[in-house]
RNA sequence: GCCGCCUUAGCUCAGUUGGUUAGAGCGCUUGAUUGUGGAUCAAGAGGUCCCCCGUUCGAGCCGGGGAGGCGGUA
């Protein structure tokens, strides 16, 4: 068993890249679908579950955690792996992007985030200091920098001033972070839409040196046209022997654009949310198991799925219990949702490591065209 | 039998002195959702204003009659 954190990448197909990160904990798959558990739980599953779909490694988040049930007492409890039962890796989130989207008040300075709790409007400083002390009372495996992140869109001086503030972040991240053998820490590289700032961004993390690099500032109101336009560029201007995160995406067709222009990591929170919200992912494209066209369809959600909901139940129960506000109906679709995103991640690892990407790539956008199966 | 109150969207109900195309909440039909607030937002459909007659330029609203519901009472 390694008692560091490792990349090698075991095929290439164009950009598209085949790899495994070893870490004391165990291995993750690349390409990866990482299901988000923010608040020390993948809401609607249990980790065994989680892990019977084939994900290898789960998301949790330094905002939240900080909040409820706090650093310190998970730090007391033996760590987050031990308190939410997930022996395997565990990637962090740092905070920045919650600050930027759930924070009532926050004011930015060069220190760091000071911001009102969303929960009881108590008031935090989150520093890059603070978010890598966060990160290692929790026990991650892998830490992610302090950022900023900007909404979209956003002019070229407010993109360029809050990306050098990233990478001031970031160096004092990596000297907070220390020496932690068997922990990583990876870089977020921002710079928006604009090409020479992503470059000066990536620069400046491979200056400081990191373990892997994030593309952050992504899927954040732009666009998939201009969100592919810059990971036509952005993930070569990172270290090539160090594995690429993309953060927050997205939909199938998102995932699989951006494996194609060399992403290695994703996560997002689309299918446990839209599991919550009666939304399923099928190779068809999206079902909305909300809509009245189901009700009486004694068939399966996706007649080729191995998971609960699909084995063993129809579309008409699913809409049932959805509209009757189970729980069981988060529980299902959120099983199937994250059955459905990791074995979209196996079939493109398969095609990379045969090197038939493009012809695994046709046939997906293929089945989507087809649509749904129409109504009974 | 008598007295009182009530009847407006699928449900619960607003509706000004009688004045434009009668409203709300929920529900329903859809859409959005990308480093998670089991959240939120957006759009749409839906009316014989219980029925009939009358007054009026004009009636959900005023008058008369009828039907149905709830309560009280002998």
């Amino acid at each position: 068993m390694t008692t560091r954190v490792s990349f090698e990448c075991l095929a290439t197909d164009g950009a598209a890249r085949l790899g495994r990160i070893d870490t004391p904990r165990g291995a993750i798959r690349t390409p990866a679908f990482m299901p988000v558990g923010t608040a020390a739980t993948v809401k609607a599953m249990r980790p065994e579950s989680v892990a019977e779909t084939g994900a290898d490694i789960l998301l949790g988040n330094t905002y939240h955690l900080m909040l409820r049930p706090t650093a310190e007492r998970i730090a007391r409890l033996g760590g987050l792996h031990r308190f939410m039962n997930w022996e395997r890796p565990i990637l962090t989130d740092s905070g920045g992007f919650q600050v930027m989207s759930l924070a009532d008040l926050r004011k930015l300075t060069e220190r760091g985030v000071t911001f009102r709790s969303h929960i009881d409007g108590s008031r935090h400083e989150l520093t890059p200091e603070r978010s890598m002390e966060i990160q290692r009372c929790l026990g991650s495996d892998i830490v992610m920098c302090f950022d900023e992140c900007p909404a979209l869109p956003a002019d070229r001086a407010r993109i360029a001033e809050s990306m050098q503030l990233s990478m001031r972040w970031a160096a004092r991240s990596r000297a907070a972070f220390g020496d932690r053998p068997g922990h990583a820490l990876f870089g977020i590289q921002q710079g928006g839409l604009e090409r020479d700032l992503r470059e000066e961004s990536a620069e400046a993390l491979k200056a400081i040196g990191f373990d892997g690099y994030a593309v952050g500032g992504l899927a954040v109101g732009e666009g998939q046209e201009a969100m592919f336009g810059v990971l036509d560029y952005a993930p070569a201007m990172l270290p090539a022997d160090r594995p690429r995160y993309l953060m927050g995406v997205g939909k199938p067709d998102d995932i699989v654009g951006a494996v194609k222009r060399g992403i290695d990591m994703m996560d997002c929170v689309l299918p446990t949310r839209s599991g919550r919200t009666g939304q399923a992912f099928t190779p068809r494209g999206a079902v909305n198991l909300k809509n009245a066209r189901h009700q009486d369809d004694p068939r399966p959600l996706d007649a080729d799925c191995a998971c609960p909901a699909c084995r063993s139940y129809s579309r008409a129960y699913l809409h049932h219990l959805f509209r009757s506000g189970e729980i069981l109906s988060a529980m299902l679709l959120t099983w199937h949702n994250l059955q459905y995103y990791q074995d979209l991640m196996a079939g493109m690892r398969a095609a990379i490591a045969e090197g038939g990407f493009a012809a695994w790539e046709a046939a997906f956008h293929a089945r989507r065209a087809e649509g749904d199966i129409p109504p009974l």
